[in-house]
DNA sequence: ATGATGGAAAATGTATGCAATATCGGTATC
DNA sequence: GATACCGATATTGCATACATTTTCCATCAT
């Protein structure tokens, strides 16, 4: 990443008029893997951000590291107080609860929605990725689960058919990442998880959006319950 | 802004330890100056920011303006793309549909969780809210309601006791607030917009969540199926 | 006339060094 | 012991220069 590095061959210009993607900056990586560390509580809240220490880690200099923690605050996953830097953004018992309650509703919208505008070919969908979940409920790889879980709720949001609704969702549960994820490891959260998923495809396939809702809704409740447990006795 | 500018008296220490805020980075100010004038419509949506020309404008290098656009970027008010510079967010109509959509949700959970958590106190300032919104509605000055509907509305986020859910909701609707603003000048919207509070006060006042919910989403519902013919127009 | 190519200019990304501010630890005072 | 002050150090903000990528325009081929 040093001015001495090899150089790179440059796409044509008619590759770029074919709508390629731009190489990733230095910053965007660098946000992307800290979002990560982040989520995955690696780095935990209220932790400060060194410039240098994150500058010499990815081999770049300071201006990159600046720039993608004022990316990560436009995700809010860091808080920046001017000529105080960077920290991750530590939420109060109390504002994760609000949050996953928030969360509840509108991942509950989401569903609500999709029973109004499920198409066939997302309905297929939805099925299939289910189909995936119950597969890998039997395993042991508990970051598969996850990963297809996650594709389940992301086909939610995509039929639900309003695309604002589906960012700020996504939005919310990137921010509330790292702590749900304590929470869904937990022994037999697989089989309700799979028992929860069925009542809220059966309510959105019968287009009944208040069942689609509500189902969804204490899905992700359920969740929040357990995770105000586990807030209680962190603090 | 240069290095040759004079020297200002800097906050002492014991300044500094009183909980004085620290003076605002040039990145700071230059964001603060360009969220004005992209709220003020004098930057319009889709419209490039030039790093070189405000740099100028502005008597700064170009790193503090980039780090505005970054901050910038975390209000949503403009769009960055990597190596391609930022434009001021442009909102295409279905986005303002999906968002008024989304808002409307999120106004009747407002008051959903209002109807289960008001207090007395609460009980009292909207009704003092709202007999100061029957008086203004006699009169010419559309402002003075326009204020005096938003403070009625603030009142019900405070009832739902849940600040991450007052955030969201007051942001959404400063967004969409040039949007919105259009619509509500209309000749009987004033009458109209009584009703609707007087049920929105009616079931939150009875505990009645899923009727809360319902008259506070419908009013907003309103304002959006106004909105669709509006926006139709305009295209 | 249209599309492809190449080079120059413009714009964006980054590194480096200096300026400005915050933090920390030691010392003095009450 | 608590508070204030001061100087040294560390951290953050910013300017400048260079590197990289994108855009624009002229030219050529079909």
């Amino acid at each position: 990443m040093s001015r001495s590095a090899p150089a790179r061959s440059a796409p044509t210009a008619s590759a770029r008029r074919n709508a390629a993607p731009p190489s990733a900056t230095h910053a965007e990586k660098i946000r992307d893997h800290l979002a990560r560390e982040i989520a995955s509580g690696h780095l935990v809240p209220g932790e400060r951000l060194d410039e240098n220490e994150i500058a010499t880690r990815f081999a770049v200099s300071r201006t990159p590291v600046r720039e993608a923690f004022r990316l990560l605050a436009a995700n809010e996953m860091v808080e920046l107080r001017g000529r105080m830097g960077a920290t991750v953004r530590k939420m109060s018992a109390q504002t994760v609860i609000e949050m996953f309650e928030v969360m509840a509703e509108m991942e509950g919208l989401c569903a609500r929605l999709a029973s109004r505008r499920v198409t066939p070919q997302l309905r297929a969908r939805v099925e299939e990725i289910h189909a995936r979940l119950v597969a890998a409920s039997g395993g042991q790889d508990v970051d598969g689960f996850y990963d297809i879980n996650q594709e389940f709720h992301e086909a939610i949001y995509e039929a639900a058919g309003n695309l604002y609704l589906a960012e700020q969702t996504r939005r919310l549960r990137n921010r509330t990442a790292a702590y749900r994820r304590r929470v869904t490891f937990q022994p037999n959260r697989f089989a309700n998880t799979l028992t929860e998923h069925e009542q809220v495809m059966a309510a959105i396939f019968a287009h009944d959006e208040e069942k689609a809702h509500a189902t969804m809704r204490d899905h992700v409740n359920l969740l929040s319950d357990d995770m105000r447990d586990f807030i209680a006795s962190f603090q």
